[in-house]
DNA sequence: CCCAACAAGATAATCATTCTCAATTAATCA
DNA sequence: TGATTAATTGAGAATGATTATCTTGTTGGG
């Protein structure tokens, strides 16, 4: 899939009755040019836009950003901080994953072609049809089980019962 | 992972320095008695224990919801509908993942092994440790797309801009 | 049975997200 | 290129799910 161009975007909404705005390309240029790994949320996008000199109205962002996943050139993501946040839609072969620490929040990225395959081939002998599938991997990372986990319970601490492949 | 009686649910919270108490019982009881593939948000787990004559507060209900999921005998689902909700927490062979129509919110459980199977590998390469993964696949039921899907845009819609393994 | 810690219930507070509405602007077309 | 019109923005209010607070009730250990 190539990035997007003004002229693509600008093509890509007004087919759609829509219009492209400078807040909408400015947006999208956040997220093209945003490291490999990092996911932005409304918020944080607004700051990144601000730091830039662009400021744009959270509510714009949050209208934009709705309406660009929807579109598909955006993914939503639902890791574990109370809040959405959005990615540069990549399909194949940059579709990828996320595993998240519930302890910490550190969310790694990881590729599996097998699991949108299966996924694909799972939707469709359903009869639907696929948008995007992500799985989300929650985990205790490394220096959180170096430290001890779960000794500390209180305040942020999650589940014991982990699920294993008990063949 | 044999089912929960009071007193092994009673052994789990104490273990941790919690109480077993009516409410607790109750609400573990509701999703033990649960149809395979329901999901019940907070608001609709109070209902059903209202018209059972067993009426819970909300806070309580939010309460135990979420120290169940950190315990690992719930699952936390984040589906598309505003609002989470929860299942049994069965690992492995019941373990399963969803797939979710974004015009509809239509919900259909699978099982996929493999894909458990593979995250596990992924995770332990990593050095993290697994605690549960969930795959939510995003699509257009066979309904949806009966009727012309994306034709009548506006309100309710969503991406045309699906993911597809081009190999 | 008694006490301290934990939990329930009622209600207020948060906070991410959506809605409202007046003012602005992009796309279309004469 | 200028008028027309619907889409969009920005500011702030509103919403709604979830969490926090506080008082009263219970549980579990001694
Ligand atoms: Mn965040
Ligand atoms: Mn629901
Ligand atoms: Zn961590
Ligand atoms: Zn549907």
């Amino acid at each position: 899939m190539i990035p997007y161009t003004a002229n693509t975007l600008k093509a890509e909404l007004n087919s759609r009755g829509w219009r492209l705005t400078p807040q909408r390309e400015k947006i999208l240029h956040v997220f093209q040019n945003l490291p490999r790994g990092d996911h932005l949320s409304a918020e944080e996008l607004q700051h990144t836009l601000e730091e830039r000199g662009e400021p744009i109205s959270l509510s714009t962002i949050y209208r934009s950003v709705k309406l660009m996943a929807r579109m598909g050139i955006l993914r939503e993501l639902e890791l574990a901080e109370g809040h959405k946040h959005y990615e540069l839609h990549r399909p194949h072969p940059h579709h990828h994953h996320h595993m998240v620490c519930v302890q910490c929040n550190k969310t790694v990225e990881f590729n599996n072609d097998s699991i949108l395959k299966q996924s694909l081939r799972q939707v469709e002998k359903e009869g639907f049809q696929l948008i995007d599938c992500q799985l989300t991997v929650t985990t205790i990372c490394p220096e959180a089980l170096r430290m001890g986990w779960p000794s500390g319970l209180p305040s942020n601490w999650a589940c014991t019962r982990v699920i294993s492949e008990d063949k």
